[in-house]
DNA sequence: CTTGGAAAGTCAACATAGCTGACATAAAAT
DNA sequence: ATTTTATGTCAGCTATGTTGACTTTCCAAG
């Protein structure tokens, strides 16, 4: 009973469909977005690494021997930026890049014992946000959270996105 | 670790808290977030203008008058990095500086006619996105998106955010 | 009325992280 | 044998953030 058909009701229930409501929503995205990534950004500054590093560890981590190609397509940047990233991650032992034995061409990605402990450290940070927003507006609001988060994405992007682990259900 | 307390319902209720769920809401802020900005982004390519400037603009429509200081806290920037952008709209003729009435040290903000139509060109596009969005998910799903996201600001904004214009309910 | 502090603006220098373009190497595919 | 793919690298540019120092204007409190 997602969308159901328009048109029935008066109008009462596409209020969530006003302009107000949608500036209301962008806005939303914008404050809480910042927050989101708050908390990581200061334990990266510890460290020498900025936000784009996190990300790679992120993915790394989620997706263990996930080639370069696949992760520069969840990141949505050019390997010259990536590169430059995942250079300091190896180079620091963060990171381990393995040839793939199928492939030779292929680079494969993993984290190092150092790596995720960092990946540990930022991502409690994160889900600590998380889990209380989750804990204040409960299971129902973060179900439509991730409804509307999910019909948000680019279609390519939000089959990387599903195809993901996930425990649940 | 993840949950809390899960002694007292059996855990299924406390489903949404796990890790694996907190991961998933951590990635779909992320791509969600990058599709939310994309439309904007390609607008601005088109005039010499990025990201920072569509916040500024979007800010001085929804509070016309706002003085530097709010717009800076709203923004979560230093005045120097704010004031480059500023400075460009103002040469540009988007938008108009106006010394305060009351105190004169003031600068009040306001979009011009041509700052205006860029706001709703930015605005128009990025409101269809997520016009989409809320559509797909229904009203339901809108108020916990709502809800989660709000839960998850910083609280000093989370007040700024509640007190700006909303026409609903 | 003087003085202290707030609001705004500016200059300079720097860091991060994105981009394009050009090019190199190795290995797979045709 | 040739072309394409996957990766890596160099160089240079842009946008947007940061600190720190300093000025001007003006309000407000002594």
């Amino acid at each position: 009973m997602a969308a159901g058909s328009p048109g029935t009701q008066g109008g009462e229930s596409l209020l969530f469909l006003t302009d107000e409501q949608l500036r209301k929503g962008i806005e939303a995205m914008f404050f809480a977005y910042r927050a989101f990534t708050a908390d990581p950004d200061r334990i990266l500054e510890n460290y020498e690494y900025g936000r784009a590093h996190h990300r790679a560890i992120h993915f790394i981590n989620r997706q263990p021997g996930l080639t370069v190609n696949t992760l520069l397509t969840m990141l949505g940047v050019t390997k010259q930026s990536l590169n430059r990233v995942l250079r300091t991650l190896v180079e620091d032992g963060l990171v381990e890049s393995r040839v793939g034995r199928r492939d030779k061409r292929e680079r494969h990605l993993h984290l190092t014992e150092k790596g995720a402990t960092l990946e540990r450290e930022l991502s409690d940070a994160q889900r600590a946000r998380m889990r209380a927003a989750y804990r204040a507006a409960g299971p129902a609001a973060v179900a439509g959270f991730r409804q509307v988060l999910e019909a948000m994405m680019d279609p390519d992007i939000r089959r990387h996105y599903q195809s993901m682990k996930d425990h649940s259900v």
